[in-house]
RNA sequence: GGGGCGGUAGCUCAGCCGGUCAGAGCAGUGGACUCAUAAUCCAUCGGUCACGGGUUCAAGUCCCGUCCGCCCUACCA
């Protein structure tokens, strides 16, 4: 079904300036968990992320604390940005750097090339400007001034007029792409998802494109303009090519060939640049546009939009520090429907882990296990004839395989494990109704025994495949103490139901431990 | 100002193109069981589907309006 073929995911990269939280962690796990389940069904597949390191901000933080901006931004990666991955349990493929030369070169290439065919224009930028925070301001930005400055529009900020300047800036000439932009949003329904997702992009194409400014020569820490050494390319035009710098282009076309295009997955707050902008980018340069776009929602704390200056930002690792990184993914693509906002709390997490993870999951795996051993000496039984209700259990873990691979090609990660979930709690009810412990009374009910414990063992071989996109710390436990052979995640997750286990059990600790309340 | 999304049981949320749609999970309550991480299983309490109109034989489900919440509004990513 999946055989062979190609797959290409990517996370937005990390602005280095900006301080590591749940929700860029969120887009990571997510992303991951979709690789993950692709390379199991034996997909080629390749999964980036990376870092944004140009831009004023930087160069201004970096002159702050002494530095220059490529060691602010080497100093960033290592102690924030890399470490976040870990935190998480990310396994990506690759990890671009928008300062690498393999980047920068080739964000050179494109943009000549770009250039060379008239897609870009000499125009001149127009805004207002304040002299206090010395960046231009949009005027959502910006209120009426009082008393001396009545009548002029100030900085929110520092409530001094701002000024109206002029530079010279290059244009791509994104309004040009509109008509074929919404040409695509038709002919691919699924290219911008979720469904809400998209009717917001086509409401912002159709309501008219402006071109946009992609130079800036006020600062210089950015990729030069080839043509035009005394400007940098605009952060965002130089950060969106990551997605195709890094898999080759410009230098490797076998490589940008087998890996383009990329299913990309981003926060919905910057949808436009991947939706509209960076499609018309693409079709300047004569290249495929991506698989897909798809915008995730917010994580909401107390009801609003996490952030750092509300003191709702929260860190990977206030989390993982006391559930495990397995936890983390689980809670995230569980709870909530990937691609609406969902709420966060410590009282869900708390309450999803206990019922779930521990009580569902975790103590399923213990006692299954907990009982080959006892009634088994750790071997695992065979089967002997089959009943309706062992048959039902071999029917459901064909069903979770298939469901949820289907929900994953989806991207609907939550229907998921949802999909997946559906065994827990069959083989909970199965073992519950079928009573082993009380066929271990009756010598004259062996068979039967070990034909019940050779249902559950199975079940729960299934489930620690299905599961391993999303918990590999605890199915790869789970996959030792069931004594099955190779890795969980060498198993194919689309044939989930078929895979060979083992022949002995071993002790097995508790996959999810009970949890002291935190906070 | 313009635009998007949302307001369904105590909590978090499903409910696609209108007709068993009034649901799930958790929490609560009652019971069963003991293999297991005081776990599991069964049953059960619980909602004027924000509010007001309208269309229709029939509306959480479509239309209009109101209220409330969040977000976007184009160069900080």
């Amino acid at each position: 079904m999946a055989d062979g073929s190609s797959f290409y995911i990517t996370t937005p990269i990390f602005y280095v300036n900006d301080v590591p939280h749940i929700g860029h962690a969120y887009t990571e796990v997510a992303a991951d968990v979709i690789a993950r389940w692709h390379r199991q069904a034996g997909e080629d597949t390749w999964s980036l992320t990376g870092t944004d390191e140009h831009g004023q901000k930087i160069l201004r933080t970096a002159t702050a604390n002494g530095v220059t901006p490529q060691e602010w931004a080497d100093k960033l990666v290592a102690d924030a940005w890399v470490p976040l991955l870990e935190t998480v349990d990310v396994a990506n493929d690759d990890f671009i750097r928008t300062t690498e030369p393999r980047h920068e070169q080739n964000v050179q290439k494109f943009l000549q090339k770009l250039y060379d065919d008239g897609h870009i224009y000499t125009g001149e930028y127009e805004g207002y400007y304040c002299v206090g925070c010395e960046e231009y301001k949009q005027e959502s930005e910006l209120v009426a001034g009082t008393g001396e400055y009545e009548g002029q529009l100030v900085c929110a900020i520092h409530s001094k007029p701002v000024e109206l300047l002029h530079e010279k800036n290059y244009f791509f000439r994104t309004s040009a792409f509109a008509e074929r932009l919404l040409a695509l949003y038709e002919e691919r329904p699924d290219f911008v998802q979720p469904e809400s997702a998209r009717n917001e992009v086509l409401g912002w194409v159709r309501s008219g494109l402006a071109d946009l400014s992609i130079s800036r020569s006020t600062f210089d820490w950015g990729v030069k303009v080839p043509w035009d050494e005394t400007h940098v390319v605009y952060v965002w035009f130089d950060a969106l090519l990551n997605y195709i710098t890094a898999v080759g282009y410009g230098q490797d076309d076998e490589e940008f060939a087998r890996r383009w295009p990329a299913q990309h997955i981003v926060g919905k707050d910057i949808l436009r640049f991947h939706a509209v902008i960076w499609p018309a980018m693409l079709m300047a340069a004569g290249l495929e546009v991506p698989r897909g776009v798809f915008g995730h929602g917010w994580l909401l704390v107390g009801g609003e939009k996490m952030s750092k200056s509300k003191l709702t930002g929260i860190a990977p690792e206030q989390i993982t520090d006391v559930f495990g990184s397995d936890a983390f993914r689980y809670y995230f693509l569980s709870a909530i429907s990937f691609g609406q906002d969902g709420s966060f709390s410590w009282e869900d997490l708390a309450a999803r882990y206990q019922a779930e993870l521990a009580n569902g999951f975790g103590n399923l795996a213990s006692r299954v296990i907990a009982m080959v051993t006892r009634y088994c000496e750790g071997v695992v039984p065979s089967a002997g004839a089959l009943t309706e209700a062992d048959l039902e259990i071999s029917a459901i873990e064909r069903r979770a395989t298939e469901d949820s691979w289907a929900a994953i090609e989806r991207l609907a990660v939550h229907e998921a494990i949802a999909a997946a979930w559906e065994l827990v709690d069959a083989l909970n009810g199965y073992l519950t109704a079928e009573e082993p412990w009380s066929l271990a009374k009756d010598p004259a009910k062996r068979e039967r025994l070990e034909t019940v414990l050779a249902v559950a063992y199975h079940g729960l071989g299934t489930l620690a495949v299905l599961l391993s996109p999303v918990l590999p710390k605890a199915t790869a436990k789970l996959w030792t103490a069931l004594g099955a052979p190779g890795t969980v995640q060498g198993q194919r997750i689309d044939r989930a139901h078929e895979a060979t286990l083992g022949e002995r059990v071993s002790a097995l600790e508790a996959l999810f431990p009970r949890v002291e309340v935190a906070e």
